[in-house]
DNA sequence: GTCACGATTTGT
DNA sequence: CAAATCGTGACG
């Protein structure tokens, strides 16, 4: 079963948790979400947002649901998912995918996304999420990678 | 219009 | 530890 838009239309910290475990799917390939890091919208200066709206995070103002891609570094792709309800842009990293490697970049490029599914809706096309079972523990540390509020606690992954 | 920089990965 | 590599956002 696919996952229904009320799923994403909630709180940024409640989807990020809720996303791990389910099964992301490109094309009927893909596998359980291992890793996400939940970028929030109100008061974190690492957010895209955070700037203001913009043609790049327009999609984050948008309706939930919604798959919000960009190129970082100039040579990978990050796959996210936005979050909240329309009109608050808040959006979720997809960090690790079972079968498809470790790290944002590498994901994308084993999955096949580029900035073609910039504002793909998840819950029909290509790119889709499945419902799945609840995961019995998660580890919760600080966000990778960045400068900004780094320290916030909004990275989540699956425990072995 | 110009410029510095980043939610990364990979190789030295 | 440093390079690769380019769209975006800030500034003039």
């Amino acid at each position: 079963m696919i996952l229904p838009r009320a799923f994403y239309a909630r709180p940024t910290v409640e989807v990020a948790r809720g996303l791990l475990g389910k099964r992301l799917t490109m094309n009927g390939r893909g596998g359980r979400i291992l890793e996400v890091e939940a970028y929030l919208p109100c008061g974190d200066e690492a957010a895209h947002a955070w700037r203001g709206r913009t043609p790049r995070t327009e999609v984050l103002f948008g309706p939930p649901g919604h798959a919000y891609v960009f190129l970082n570094y100039g040579m990978h792709y990050c796959l996210n998912v936005v979050a909240e309800p329309e009109g608050i842009p808040g959006c979720v990293l997809i960090r690790a995918v079972e079968g498809a490697g470790d790290g944002p970049g590498k994901l994308t490029r084993a999955l096949g996304i580029t900035l073609e599914h910039y504002g793909a809706d998840l819950t029909k096309g290509p790119l889709k999420i499945h419902a799945a079972p609840e995961v019995s523990a998660m580890e919760v540390t600080p966000r990778i990678g960045i400068r900004r509020s780094a320290l916030l606690p909004l990275r989540f992954r699956v425990a072995l």
